[in-house]
DNA sequence: CGCGACGTTGATTTGCCTCAACGATTGTGG
DNA sequence: CCACAATCGTTGAGGCAAATCAACGTCGCG
């Protein structure tokens, strides 16, 4: 019998690779279910990340602090998401990211040693994870593309088409930071877009 | 007896994993050496990518040619880096990018298909692709944060101290193409700063 | 030699930011 | 249950970083 919070990670987990009945076991010995409320934060800069979270339910962001003292959203993560600061959990080095929940939220986690572990055990994760590496990258190659070459107005609308169930949950604001523009500007955008739908 | 134009390959591959004599044969079955000369096309947008190219000698860019007909610089590739539109080598789908040298270059190719079977035969290579995205994916984060919060000048410190070798290599457009800033722009933060160090 | 690629310089324009002020909404403690 | 603070979005004036456009110098190469 699984418990009721594992079942969207077996699920996720069984659209990349098919896990035997004893591997499966071990699979769910390594997680940990945890709620955090929203504010609340699941890693700060400077501390070194120790898990690698997957979204159950709720919403979360990474952000980075810049010298100037302005945060800068990397990633949001709802449900069905992974989210860490992978460099610190692959290194081992102090996060450069916080991490915090934009609502209540419950997460799996799976700490760094047994994260390890589990390639060591069962190589199919390596399998697992490279798949989902790849996605990742991908989406990160398309964000430094659309950076690169359309003007604030096209990233908001980009954005909006491709994280719609995102952007209708988290605040305007949050969505500038991520964008790189600032909330005054999105505003503007947003004033001319309605303007121009009529 | 190892192919000479193999070796730098084999000695990347044993920096993330142990392959037996008999793994290492099936490997450097996979592989096809091929020289480009400068100017000429790896890849162009809208065709399949058919392979991952990894770099023996010489120098490569991936570009995009955005809806105005800009082109934007989105990776430099050098002697041990790879280089292919992943996207399109991991779905299928048409590529966004193209790749072409600018240098004369020799790689070794690794066609999808036998790309795919090295993962099945082979699952340390699972393993290794997952390491190496790793930091793909780590540096791509790193790159979209210096892009949200340094202004041009400081992205082009930040360019030459991480990729000097490069930065000596490849035109100063070039470069300008990559940090998502004018070659004009470029050439005055360079004076800016040719003047500050007297 | 002459053409094309590359870099530089300067004048002008523009996309986006800064700063400041002001509603609207939410939520929270008295 | 109200009062007040905090959060969030909007609006506008002014400023700056970077783009655009155009002209010119230099170098390597066919």
């Amino acid at each position: 019998m699984v418990a009721p919070e594992n079942k969207p990670l077996l699920d996720y987990v069984s659209r990349f690779i098919q896990l035997t009945a004893e591997e499966e076991k071990y699979f769910l010995s390594t997680l940990k279910h945890r709620r955090y409320l929203k504010r609340q934060f699941l890693l700060q800069a400077g501390d070194e990340c120790k898990h690698e979270n997957y979204v159950v339910k709720g919403c979360l962001r990474a952000y980075f602090v810049d010298p100037n003292g302005t945060p800068h959203i990397i990633q949001f993560a709802i449900e069905d998401w992974w989210i860490s600061d992978l460099a610190s959990l692959h290194t081992g080095s102090p996060s450069t990211f916080n991490i915090d929940a934009l609502e209540d939220t419950e997460v799996i986690q799976i700490e760094r040693s047994r994260f390890n572990e589990l390639f060591e055990k069962i190589p199919k994760f390596d399998r697992m994870f490279r798949l989902m590496l790849t996605n990742a990258f991908i989406a990160h190659q398309q964000r430094i593309i659309d950076n690169l070459c359309m003007p604030a107005k096209d990233r908001y609308l980009a954005f909006i088409k491709r994280y719609r169930n995102i952007e209708q949950r988290v605040p305007q604001n949050q969505i500038a930071s991520y964008l790189g523009m600032t909330p005054e500007f999105l505003s503007q955008i947003r004033k001319k877009i309605a303007a121009e739908n009529l």
